[in-house]
DNA sequence: CCTATAGCCTGACGGC
DNA sequence: TGCCGTCAGGCTATAG
């Protein structure tokens, strides 16, 4: 689930949910998910204390902890945030429990456990221990800077886009979605790109990732020319309906019209 | 520097 | 029905 969009929409969701309120208890049920810290760390960080805001670069959510550092999560694929008051509704797979002082819960909520929860001190230098490049919604990535850190790459065009030391946020799908937009094939050597189509990259980039925040991160609210929601097995393009193609790029499996973007480059 | 591969983790789905 | 392989919106270590 989890690129930009998916954890911008969950930002939202926390903000509006789960600041200022006394954190009672904390329960890590995959302690596995917890990087740097022990329990005892966790619930000392946490248990009296509240949330105070929140902050996300690409893919990580930052939580600041009031008198104290931030909560980091990241999400893996399948990771997702659930505030509920019943517990009888807390979701099936849930690593990390946190209950506030007025009845609710906060559920870090995953199936496969291939994210991760760490308690972060400084939030620009876990950005540099981690390499990121800038968020890719950031107003400091210009087309200028963008451009500048693609031209001359040697390799192809999705992988640079995932690449998130290069740019922050962007994944499988929402690479796809993106390279769709512009019409060019997912193995596309960036050498083979000019200018103008980095700047159009740039452009699209910028407005997928918008859009879908404003659409709740939801395929199924997407424009109508979008083919997030074909990206499937038999899905087909919403511009001309040819059957979409599946090629593998780097390990993960892209999804591209042939009409619009052309064959294997 | 760049790519492909395997692995981490868990469940869903298709084929035999 | 049961078992097996494959795949999945992330990321890293490793080899070529």
């Amino acid at each position: 689930m989890p690129e930009l969009p998916d954890v911008e929409v969950f930002r939202r969701y926390l903000q509006a949910t789960s600041l200022h309120k006394r954190i009672a208890e904390v329960e890590l049920r995959s302690p596995e998910i917890l990087v740097d810290a022990s329990v005892q760390d966790l619930k000392a960080t946490l248990c009296g204390r509240s949330f105070e805001s929140t902050s996300r670069h690409g893919k990580h959510l930052f939580v600041k902890v009031k008198d104290d550092g931030w909560l980091m999560l990241h999400f893996g694929m399948t990771g997702q945030l659930k505030y509920f008051k019943e517990l009888q509704k807390d979701p099936e797979y849930d690593r990390l429990l946190i209950s506030f002082g007025n009845g609710y819960h906060l559920a870090y909520d995953a199936m496969r456990k291939l994210g991760e929860v760490q308690l972060v001190d400084d939030v620009e230098q876990f950005i540099a221990d981690h390499e990121l490049g800038p968020d890719a919604l950031s107003p400091d990535l210009n087309a200028d800077t963008f451009v500048d850190k693609f031209a001359g790459r040697r390799g192809m065009i999705k992988p640079a886009l995932m690449n998130q030391r290069i740019i922050a946020g962007v994944g499988n799908v929402y690479s796809d979605e993106i390279l769709f937009q512009v019409g060019i094939h997912p193995r596309t050597k960036i050498n083979d790109l000019d200018r103008s189509q980095l700047d159009e990259i740039y452009q699209t980039m910028k407005e997928v990732l918008r859009t879908a925040i404003e659409k709740q991160a939801d395929p199924e609210r997407f424009p109508d020319s979008y083919i997030t929601e074909q990206r499937q097995k038999d899905g087909r393009c919403p511009v001309c309906g040819e059957r979409l193609q599946t090629v593998k790029v780097s390990g993960r499996t892209a999804y591209y019209c042939p009409n619009q973007q052309g064959d294997e480059p």
